[in-house]
DNA sequence: ACGGTGTCATAACACTGTTATACATCGGAC
DNA sequence: GTCCGATGTATAACAGTGTTATGACACCGT
């Protein structure tokens, strides 16, 4: 079936110029007309593959989840083996890495970026997987190994995750100034409050 | 001088317009010829007094930031005197509040849903005065009081900001979901890590 | 009364997403 | 080999957007 790998073989194709029109004009810059002529074609190219519009930034909307979750995958290489703490540090230490980085992805997945679009229930169900699902293994790892304490894994990860959320939803937002002992600082707190002992 | 009560009339007219037309609709929605419609007027409107959407898009961002710093101060009406870190949660409480209420300002303010938009410098200054300078007073009490320990006011702040932001923005975005019982313990966090004596 | 200033509505421009239409290309049937 | 249907593409047109230019009108100081 040499047919449907061509079709998603365009599809990436189409998907990876969005991709970078977007990183470069940022999610303003996001037309048919210039995707479809980065990718070498014409506007139609994006209504026979993705339907429209919306369709293509559910596409992009999910891809900027894949790229987080493997910068969260690249943050933990370096980690200290599972059950460790330091390992949700270094995955929030690389979603505010992300986030700096890649600012425009980052509207897209969390701020309403893109103008009439909003993602359908199963699309944030599989982006929050593709991330939350690794912080929720880890927070896990903690509390089966002993070195955090907490009622759930899914409560302490949300903690965990909103916080670094906040505080890289923040700074992209031009509010506030985090240096990297701040960043530290932050990423220990919700750790710190669920140490054994108390 | 009845001409400059005039102009800021006009203007604040126009003004509540777009926040009506924002509510309604949502930022999608916020089409000049919408506003100058609901305003009893024409286009022109919008370019004579504030000259062109990026200004009137500045003033609602404002806009935006009044209002959340009027529902921090509403939600500290019926909180403990200053220097009880209850009233450092009930900013919080209020902030989440404001965020699920107003999903559309909220947007603006940090989700870039304006889609040619980047407030200037100085209006995010403007902002964070009317909002985050609030946090900072209380949390200052706190201090002077005794009842909170931090190397800085602005560092626990920030801290608390943060936090608070995080989960507002993760839940607005479709993220998260947080019962009452879970947004008091986020609420709670980042001041239980700052209680006197460890 | 007059000229100047400023505000207004209208119309036009370039741009957007979307849709309809026509053209081209391909794979099978007879 | 020749047709047929189907599929993908490009072009052009549509309604909508922000913006700008144009002309009409009211007001104000001289």
């Amino acid at each position: 079936m040499p047919e449907v790998d061509d079709l998603a073989d365009r599809r990436r194709l189409v998907l990876e110029s969005a991709a970078r029109v977007l990183a470069e004009d940022g999610p303003h810059g996001l037309s048919l007309r210039r995707i479809s002529a980065d990718a070498g074609g014409s506007t139609q190219l994006v209504y026979t593959l993705f339907g429209g519009k919306p369709g293509l930034a559910d596409a992009l909307y999910s891809e900027g989840f894949r790229r987080l979750g493997e910068a969260m995958r690249n943050g933990l290489r370096a980690a200290p083996p599972a059950g460790d703490p330091d390992r949700i540090a270094a995955i929030g230490g690389a979603y505010v890495g992300f986030a700096k980085q890649e600012p425009a992805f980052f509207s897209v997945m969390f701020g309403r970026a893109i103008p009439g679009f909003t993602p359908a229930r199963g699309t944030t169900a599989l982006g929050r997987e593709c991330t939350y699902g690794q912080l929720v293994a880890e927070v896990q790892a903690c509390l089966d190994a002993g070195t955090l304490v907490a009622s759930s894994a899914d409560q302490l990860a949300r903690l965990c995750w909103l916080t670094v959320h906040g505080l890289a939803s923040l700074e992209g937002a031009g509010m506030l100034s985090a240096d990297d002992a701040f960043v530290e600082q932050v990423l220990r707190t919700p750790l710190e409050a669920h140490r054994p002992r108390g």
